[in-house]
DNA sequence: AGCACGCCGACT
DNA sequence: GTCGGCGTGCTC
């Protein structure tokens, strides 16, 4: 008998040991090997009777570190699919998907994490420790709380600390073995629009993909946490995916409220300790709910009965590097193998669901009216054609902004460009200072007084002399957002303005301090990019800004239209959340367009209509399903050759055997060059997903025997998002 | 991915 | 004469 494992490496293949006499071994379980002159962790995947490589040249299994298999047979099977459906080495699903103690050989142990509750009858800390206070409060109406969790709630290990130390908490070392949920009464009430919705995914308790498609406001959250009720007081575990983790603390704290049991909460700021115990946490059934980003999709708890993906559009579900998985579609898969309900949710369905929302495919529900605000504002176009712009705002917008402030209420602006200016060119011969490694416009940034990639992350000082022509007259042209900060800090310095962008936000915590800082109201200005358009609310907030979204109407990406209606209409339901009535105003040098119109007039929907009529008429996802084979080598002459020798090679030997799959593209990436080295992207198309999926096996296969393809680094991204990566 | 082997340039 | 650069090749 002989077992074959999954190890770590780029290799597309299993390999195959000796099975151990003394020790059971199962599929699923990890074991250590020797390979080559390295001792490797791997994951059984099947046992066998036959092995295809030489008796002599297979050694024994070193140790088997699992008793028990950390994946079930069904895990194994949506694994499987994984690994087949992105092309991508054995490893990557089997090994690299487990949190790196694991993956390391740690055994699949809880580490010891204190349970704090407040001591019986303590009273909350007096004086000006607010943070201990809210510590205290926070804790005395959720019962026994995992440490990881109050941290995920925002307090750090000094308040818990000190809190202890006052004898006014205590550890419970019984809670973890407590399975038990408390399900607490919601505080609203449903209205009949919720009640038709939960009732309308509760009528089916077998495998169903629901999309939800609600205005921000419209109570989303309610609807999920309702049918999360449900599902837990049916003994199951339920897994709720976020975008990003900044969402999360607000989110959590109201699941912590409402259900009193264990859970774990998953994203990428975890340290490997805390991600070992949450992911296992899950594992073991301790946690009942699961809260994470995209990673947390394939974590294997046992009773899930309830999937939920919030913000579904959201493209931070596609992981961009190594497994190009998108967690959407997996997650879809997850709910089909465990035949339980899965809810997506979003005030703006992209493309692809709706398409499949109105090939029946998914159930597709509406939640049209706002639970507590008024309806969004409906956006002005604002025509800036030959009208003059300071900082790249019409007069009549500062006007605007002006007003806004004057009347105490906070004014956001939002631009879509960090850094001080995008581009620094020669005044004398228009020479534009680009990145050597990537061919790209240098943005340059004031506070560090440097130029930057915003695609590869070169930075160097800013030139003094122009390379083409050696002119001192070196010119920033345009605008991002340091400028127009620094430019309102000098216009409106009562308002206090404040930038909210990668560069300003860097450190941990730090974005969460700023926002704490908005909703207390101490800025009334708020400047920043696509960050501040997701999930905060600002209840104070009455005007909000688009400097420009032209680039998007004319766009080279197929997706460009489709991620601006997104955006515009996440941006404006920022503004007027509460009782205030908010304005929103789009500056554009086109407002006869058609997508803004449609947009504004008719609604999301519409415009959605009107994109996916022109994607099915030029034959574009969704209506065609995309595989993009990716290479790269440091030479260009050598991608391009093996592109060429790839895309024969399929023409020849492939494509007949597989109907209506066919090279789409051959070009180089649209970064040719990025960071120092050279791509070349194949796009295989088809009307049919098994059909294309069965072509890329073989193509793979045939890869993997070519010696010319070994002279690049090859990949799959199957259902890109994007040309790039 | 590692880690070997292997074949050519600047150093004690 | 050796140390070390990274080009190829192999791993059950």
């Amino acid at each position: 008998m002989f077992v074959q494992v999954a190890l770590a490496l780029p290799l597309r293949r299993l390999f195959d040991y000796r099975l151990p006499e003394t020790q059971a071994c199962h599929p699923g379980c990890r074991v250590e090997v020797t390979f080559g002159r390295q001792k490797l962790i791997g994951l059984v995947v099947k046992i066998v009777e036959q092995s295809a490589y030489p008796a002599d040249k297979i050694k024994p299994i070193h140790q088997v570190l699992d008793e028990a298999p950390i994946y079930s047979q069904q895990m194994l099977k949506t694994l499987a699919w994984l690994q087949q459906y992105y092309l991508c080495p054995p490893g990557e699903v089997y090994v690299n998907l487990l949190p790196k103690k694991l993956k390391n050989g740690a055994p699949t142990q809880l580490l010891a994490e204190p349970i704090w509750q407040v001591v019986d009858g303590a009273k909350p800390p007096a004086g000006r420790a607010y943070k201990q206070q809210a510590l205290f409060h926070l804790l005395k109406k959720l019962g026994p709380t995992a440490q990881s969790l109050l941290k995920e709630d925002g307090f750090s290990l000094a308040q818990i600390n000190q809190l202890a130390d006052k004898q006014l908490i205590e550890q419970n070392s019984d809670f973890l073995k407590n399975k038990q949920v408390e399900i607490q009464p919601s505080e609203f009430e449903l209205t009949s629009e919720q009640q038709q919705v939960i009732d309308n995914i509760q009528a089916n308790e077998n495998f169903a993909v629901h999309l939800v498609q609600g205005v921000t406001g419209s109570g989303k959250t309610e609807v999920y946490m309702r049918l999360m009720a449900e599902a837990l007081a049916q003994n199951k575990q339920v897994l709720i995916l976020v975008p990003e983790i900044g969402l999360t603390p607000q989110t959590l704290q109201r699941f912590q409220q409402r259900f009193h049991c264990q859970m774990s909460v998953l994203h990428s700021e975890l340290n490997d300790s805390e991600r070992h115990n949450a992911w296992l946490k899950a594992w073991l059934g301790i946690s009942r709910i699961i809260i994470g980003t995209r990673s947390a999709v394939m974590v294997p708890a046992a009773e899930l009965g309830l999937i939920v993906l919030d913000e579904e559009h959201d493209a931070s579900y596609k992981q961009q590097d190594g497994l190009r998985y998108n967690a959407r579609d997996v997650a879809i898969k997850r709910a089909a193998d465990q035949n339980c309900p899965i809810v997506l949710g979003s005030a703006t369905p992209s493309l692809e669901s709706l398409a499949n929302a109105k090939a029946g495919k998914f159930n597709w529900l509406h939640l049209t009216k706002r639970a507590t605000a008024k309806l969004p504002p409906k956006p002005q176009l604002l025509d800036i054609k030959h009208q003059p712009l300071q900082v790249g705002l019409a007069f009549g917008v500062v006007e605007l902004i002006e007003k806004h402030l004057a009347a105490g209420q906070q004014v956001l602006v939002f631009l879509n460009r960090r850094g001080y200016s995008p581009a620094l060119i020669c005044h004398e011969c228009g020479w534009v200072a680009e990145c050597p490694r990537c061919d790209k416009h240098l943005t340059y940034h004031r506070n560090t007084q440097l130029v930057n990639c915003h695609h590869c992350g070169y930075y160097a000082r800013p030139p003094a002399q122009c390379a083409e022509c050696g002119s001192s007259q070196i010119v920033d042209w345009g605008i991002g957002t340091e400028q127009l900060e620094e430019w309102m800090q000098q216009r409106f310095p009562e308002a206090n303005p404040v930038r909210i962008d990668r560069d300003s936000v860097r450190r941990k915590g730090e974005l969460e301090n700023k926002l704490n800082a908005i909703q207390a109201g101490e800025h009334k200005l708020l400047i920043g990019t696509q960050m501040l358009a997701k999930g905060h609310h600002f209840p104070q907030l009455t005007l909000t800004v688009i400097v420009n979204l032209d680039n998007a109407l004319y766009s080279t990406d197929f997706r460009a239209a489709e991620k601006m209606a997104q955006l515009l209409v996440q941006v404006a339901g920022r503004a007027g959340r509460a009782e205030k009535t908010g304005q929103v105003v789009v500056q554009t040098h086109f407002p006869n367009h058609n997508y803004l119109n449609t947009l504004i007039e008719k609604g999301y929907t519409e415009l959605a209509q009107l994109l996916l009529k022109e994607r099915e008429d030029s034959q574009l996802p969704p209506y065609q399903y995309w595989c993009i084979l990716r290479m790269e080598a440091q030479n260009q002459q050598v991608v391009e050759q093996v592109s060429q020798q790839v895309d024969s090679l399929f023409n020849q030997y492939i494509c007949q055997h597989y109907q209506g799959v066919e090279v789409f593209a051959n070009m180089p990436a649209p970064q040719e060059k990025r960071a120092g080295k050279y791509r070349q992207i194949i796009i295989f198309s088809a009307k049919q997903r098994s059909m294309l999926n069965a072509a890329m096996n073989q193509l793979t296969a045939s890869l993997e025997q070519n010696d010319f393809a070994q002279k690049v680094r090859w990949l799959f991204d199957v259902d890109p998002l994007d040309l790039n990566g």
